[in-house]
DNA sequence: TATTACAGTTGCTTTTGTCAACTAAAACTA
DNA sequence: TAGTTTTAGTTGACAAAAGCAACTGTAATA
């Protein structure tokens, strides 16, 4: 792969970075920040239910998640249960009130993309999701050893 | 924009963030923290020279800027001269120091990349920058007001 | 049964980041 | 030009975020 090419990509990412910055923030207008939004995602959508699931996918330190995950019962978002099947483990499950939590920020994240692509006439977004699952399709996900 | 796109896009955003997370961390295998990476960038590469400009490039606060910068500077990457134009601002200049460190942070980024689309053929590479010609194109870069 | 591995919690520490007060210089205003 | 207001940067105090290591209880294993 020619310097050139390499260019042309850091240059993409660093436009993109910068493009979805606001996004990444999408925590914002909620009293939730960054990592506990990406908490109630991961235990909501995604299928994780245990500490450990959580610190694996987010690469957090366990002792920091606990006490993350202790606020967010605190606050009523979330409930741990202890696991009959595997007493050291507890079983981490959103609360109506975590549901309608991740309920808003992911309005909020939706309302950023749509307002970033406000402006595309629907052949441009068109042409956009397909870069986009170019992209998807040719690069690898398998993160490379360091 | 109907919300099947919106769905796609914010996927293609979680694909692409987790993908280039190692890549966000270039400043591995450096004694240099993200931010402190990114410092050396600015003043290196773009044109900013003074502290103002890196707090509105970087939206950090002045009074943590001002500490990051001594720091460079105790390490010997970086140089704060008085402006004789404006006695209230510094002249932020790196060291050559601070260049080779710049120098290293892009080789190991470009190696990231590199190492990322290495399974693509030449083609499959030029779709995927063709690709990323047509994001960039079409998505305004301006931050829409909160 | 003894040992080892694992999940989670807690105390302690460091790092990172924020806020406000302050100095000195520049820009503006009357 | 004197007086006022901005601006750039520094510093101190503090808060939040994150990491490390020791510890408890449980499960897996030899």
């Amino acid at each position: 792969m020619d310097s050139h090419a390499i260019h042309q990509i850091r240059h993409f990412d660093r436009f993109y970075t910068q493009l979805f910055r606001l996004t990444d923030k999408y925590h914002l207008h909620t009293t939730l920040t960054l990592v506990e939004a990406r908490l109630l995602l991961e235990i909501g959508e995604n299928q994780r239910n245990t500490a450990v699931q959580l610190t694996q996918a987010l690469t957090i330190d366990k002792g920091y998640l606990s006490r993350l995950l202790t606020k967010l019962e605190d606050r009523g978002l979330l409930q741990r249960t202890n696991n009959p099947a595997d007493k050291r483990t507890k079983i981490l499950v959103l609360t109506a009130a975590g549901e309608a939590s991740l309920a808003t920020i992911n309005e909020r994240a939706d309302e950023q993309v749509r307002c970033l692509f406000a402006n595309l006439t629907p052949t441009e977004t068109q042409q956009v999701l397909d870069a986009m699952a170019t992209i998807q399709a040719h690069v690898q996900t398998k993160p490379n050893a360091e």
